[in-house]
DNA sequence: CCCTGCCCTGAGAACGTTCACAGCGACGAC
DNA sequence: GTCGTCGCTGTGAACGTTCTCAGGGCAGGG
């Protein structure tokens, strides 16, 4: 509002009657400088209520904005969120400032490419020491290449081909291949699979997970049971009232991603159909739902708490080969 | 990883043979440029592959940052994930960028406010364009004050106390007041009491307007059910198991929280209570919840996008008296 | 007594922008 | 012919830091 000229570390001298390098130097805790001067300084900052200005700090090559970016697709995602809240905990404690940026979705439903490139543009204009993302499926105008070669990146769940970074993997292939072997065990053998994006990402290793289980199992996946590219719950309820209203429904369901699980399981519920669900992702309350579940889940705050701590090591300057890490993904049954 | 200089204005000026100021005013999209110097500039921008440097040109007294700070107790809640997409959403489009900071809790549950101090500290720092913040319950030490001094900030859910800014505000009383009345009307006359912190804030409103429903059917609330102070779910869980095992047990619930509803529900399903649940807040799924449940809800996006909205205003310089807006809350019926 | 090293301090040049100012040619109005 | 004004461009001084250098005082060793 009506605010005044922030004080500068020239104020603070004046007041202290001191030089500008004194100040800087009790400002930033450097040794070599007189306990009693070290003390006035101190006085004259509280005094004027003296804040460091960042932007000036900054404008020195070589030095850190403390800044780094998380790049996500929709915070509304309950696995963005926590995500976002490793990552938030991991930089605060290492002095990191955390900028977040959505993509968000376009009106096709694949991910808006124009945004990510203004995100990549935007980034490097504000010299951020690192990024973290969790990358769409694609990079074939070499955006994301472009971003690691000025600033460190690491990957969440997928490295983009030809770019170089750190990455945290899920265990995508194996939790779903679990995940469809006990659907198998209990019986079943005409399997929905309700699915989103079916490319180079995410999505693919789950899908191959679940045709390997079936494969190992003697069985085909049928294609009359297959349901990709839903992008919402709302998409992956229609879908799947779709699949129950065939001549021959399905008798258990394998859920992509929690967005799938939860239309599912709305779909489920409403045809009171006698139908078990499998789903990826974990899904609140999934305790306390009428039906009968399984889930193949991981820990989001721990994959962002592993991916800032890569970051966090990698600006730190350990010029190591990238490294990848893979969380573990484990199989939860509820239900009565 | 291995970044070459980054290159400046002057390097595109040489390289197009112009000028610094000619290079500012293009990359700036100024009139007063010829076309064809302006094609030439560009063509050297693209060449060299320039990115002007923020911190540099935030340098100058006056100039923005463009960027906004959002400040939330935990992002793993889904009110505080929500809220931040809908800031992102209008952020972005305004041409912001968020940075994003959460409090946490220390161990006593309590805000911690060494954490929300270096917060106010950093954010002053980093000369952000404004603030968005959910404000712990009191303004003791003035920090809020201190920011709100050098920085418009818009609040969220409740004003501190002596501090100058805009606020979002969400009918809390008369939400919860409708919840319990909606109880009421089904006949329940000992309605139990799960809540979270009890001070001036939120937590008080709502329990206001709980009691106020209480008293115009002129009853009062009963000190054995009233479970203040639960900090997580868990925490809302095991009160809610002490209170199906009163002598009397409740036959309804009220619950402050998402957090406080999410453990009601789950202790009300393990011991297969028939108890009726009033919850605050939206909680996923609540249709395909076992136990009948009414929420009391409101969208947490658009929240974010009127508070969002607000502190754009506000930082384009309108410098008009603090403004209010208040977000409706509806009931909504869940169950058989 | 001089030299060397260790504290402590200050002067002043960057860092990469923006912006006020000045300058210049062309063109229209008087 | 002079005086604006408009369109375009360049010069150079900020902005608030950090950091290199230099220098002075003081202790201790030769």
């Amino acid at each position: 509002m009506g605010l005044g000229r922030a004080p500068t570390m020239r104020d603070v001298a004046e007041h202290a009657g001191v030089s500008v390098s004194t100040v800087s130097r009790v400002v930033n805790a450097e040794k070599y400088v007189d306990p009693v001067t070290r003390a006035t300084v101190e006085a004259s900052v509280a005094a004027l209520g003296f804040l460091r200005n960042e932007s000036a700090r900054t404008l020195r090559p070589g030095q850190r904005t403390a800044t780094i970016a998380l790049v996500v697709e929709d915070l509304t995602n309950p696995f963005s969120a926590e995500l976002a809240h490793g990552v938030e905990i991991v930089a605060a404690a290492a002095g990191f400032v955390v900028l977040l940026l959505s993509t968000g979705r376009d009106a096709l439903g694949d991910r808006d490419q124009v945004r990510e490139k203004e995100i990549v543009g935007e980034l490097l204009r504000r010299r951020v020491d690192g990024v973290l993302m969790v990358p769409g499926d694609e990079d074939v105008e070499g955006r994301y290449a472009a971003l690691a070669e000025r600033a460190p990146v690491v990957f969440v769940d997928r490295l983009p081909k030809g770019v170089r970074g750190d990455v945290v993997l899920l265990d995508n292939a194996g939790g779903s291949r679990r995940l469809t072997q006990w659907l198998l065990d209990r019986g079943h053998r005409r399997i929905g699979y309700v699915g989103g994006d079916r490319g180079a990402g995410t999505g693919a290793k789950r899908y191959s997970g679940f045709r390997a289980a079936l494969r190992a199992a003697g069985m085909r996946e049928e294609r009359e049971l297959l349901r990709f590219n839903q992008h919402s719950s709302d998409e992956a309820r229609t879908a799947t009232q779709d699949l129950l209203a065939l001549p021959e429904p399905p008798t258990a369901l394998f859920c992509d991603n929690n967005r799938m699980t939860v239309g599912a399981l709305l779909a489920v519920h409403r045809a009171r159909a006698d139908v078990v669900i499998g789903g990826f992702d974990a899904v609140e309350l999934a305790e306390v739902l009428v039906d009968r579940v399984a889930l193949a889940t991981y820990d989001p705050v721990d994959v962002g708490r592993q991916a800032a701590r890569l970051l966090v090591d990698r600006i730190a300057g350990t010029d190591v080969a990238p490294r990848r890490t893979t969380v573990p993904v484990v199989l939860a049954e509820f239900g009565d």
